[in-house]
DNA sequence: AAGGGTGCCAACCGCACTTCG
DNA sequence: ACGAAGTGCGGTTGGCACCCT
């Protein structure tokens, strides 16, 4: 297997700060991007004075430190159109979150789990399927559902595309066009 | 006021995929 | 063609803030 991240410090001798960031930490990452751009994750650490691994870097400016970043409240219209892609796409955050200007896929990924998912099952959907929910309980729920669903998307090559065709073929109604092109652009 | 419960979100972990030598 | 290294992604967790009793 590959060596992980937290396995650096024994391997290099120095220790990797681990958790929140400080406000120091950013400015540097930042500063660092701002003249040198994204790079290598793996040496920017290094190069940028951060004792941090590569990826911590890399998760931190997508999620947090980049520029175009929205954050706040999101929208109805964001919900909604999360809610459909969701319908269409499944959990792939990253191509949900490719539709949604200035979000990322963490920070969907978040709200789905904490909002979204809940009000589904407020409406008597399941979040899972996006179909109404069976009356008694939960006869076929996630489990199944997840399972022929991770099936279906490991038959297929590259993940970016997966699913996109299988999901939807159970997809109800959506009135959405939603053909996958190109990413936005900015993404990663 | 204090303690326990719950929700939220930033960050971590580990696997899968891609790239490169 | 193959293995190692680098990167991306999705799931999960830790910890803080807020609410309720």
């Amino acid at each position: 297997m590959r060596k992980l991240c937290s396995d650096k410090p024994k391997k290099l001798g120095v220790a990797v700060n681990k958790g929140a960031w400080s406000k120091q930490e950013d400015q540097k990452l930042i500063d660092y991007i701002q003249k040198h751009g994204e790079g290598c994750w793996r040496s920017l650490p290094h190069a940028a004075g951060l004792r941090r691994c590569g990826k911590s870097c890399r998760l931190r400016w997508v999620n947090y430190l980049r520029p175009d970043l929205k954050r706040g409240n999101f929208g109805e219209d964001e919900e909604d159109l999360i809610i459909k892609l969701h319908a269409l796409l499944g959990n792939r955050w990253s191509l949900i979150a490719g539709r949604l200007p200035g979000r990322t896929d963490n920070e969907v990924k978040n709200y789905w789990n904490t909002h979204l998912r809940k009000k589904l099952v407020k409406m008597g959907i399941d979040p899972n399927n996006h179909r109404p929910r069976p009356v008694k309980g939960f006869a076929q729920t996630s489990d199944e559902d997840n399972s022929s669903v991770s099936q279906l998307r490991s038959e297929q090559e590259p993940r970016e595309t997966s699913s996109t065709k299988n999901t939807s073929s159970f997809v109800p109604d959506l009135n959405l066009d939603l053909t996958i092109g190109p990413p936005l652009m900015d993404n990663r």
